[in-house]
DNA sequence: GCCAGCTACCTTGCAGCGCATGGTAGCGAT
DNA sequence: ATCGCTACCATGCGCTGCAAGGTAGCTGGC
């Protein structure tokens, strides 16, 4: 068993993590820092504040999740995200992308030929 | 449906090709514009020369694949890639890493809860 | 009062990889 | 001899994840 680097699996999350955001957020609301937390769950899908809050501005910017500031119960205030209308399609759009494109993946890993 | 762009699929090849072609050399040997014609035929995973040849050049240096300069039956020589047993061990890896990651966005994109 | 530690937000600069583009050369057919 | 296909390769750009660093509110202990 040969140990392949963390740096490795930070490539694969590439274009994902944004749908996971847009997921993390389309049945509830949600803040940054708890979205950072729910991903550190998700063995794979680490990540920092340093990648998450650029992310989120990109995703504000474009329009696919909206914001609203909220007073905690303690500590100082949070920035709450929740999916748009446009979030949804994209995200659905990504959905059926990703099957297509998982299934690819595993149909090589597995037979070591394309299909 | 709105349809999301080719960029939007690019990303998701990130680190994931490199993996795509360790396992189509695995068990028989092919030059890179095989390799390239082979992903096309793979949803999801199309890709141009400009991209493949720099990866293979990398997977060269890295030693997890191994080359052979052949004649071709009509047309300039190609360049057979193999997979070294360094190359077996990384992708086996990878392949482990790999049904993590995935199971990991299966679950959020279905549930927007992380597992 | 004040300081340490947690929460919570954000910015900046770097690095890696996929891609577009362009270039070279062998071979066969018209 | 020119065109088109095959087959190789290099260069520069852009996007995104990450490390590192910065600001500030709140709570609890002394």
């Amino acid at each position: 068993m040969v140990a392949i680097g963390e740096s490795v699996i930070s490539q694969l999350r590439r274009g994902v993590l944004e749908f996971c955001v847009l997921a993390l957020v389309r049945d509830e609301e949600r803040y940054g820092f708890e979205i950072v937390r729910a991903l550190s769950e998700a063995s794979g899908l680490v990540t920092t504040e340093g990648t998450l809050y650029p992310l989120l501005g990109r995703l504000r910017k474009e329009g696919v999740v909206e914001t609203t500031w909220r007073e905690s119960p303690s500590g100082p205030p949070r920035r709450y995200y929740r999916l748009t209308a446009a979030g949804a399609a994209k995200l659905a759009a990504f959905a059926a992308e990703w099957v297509r494109f998982r299934d690819s993946v595993d149909a090589l890993l597995e037979t070591g030929v394309p299909r």
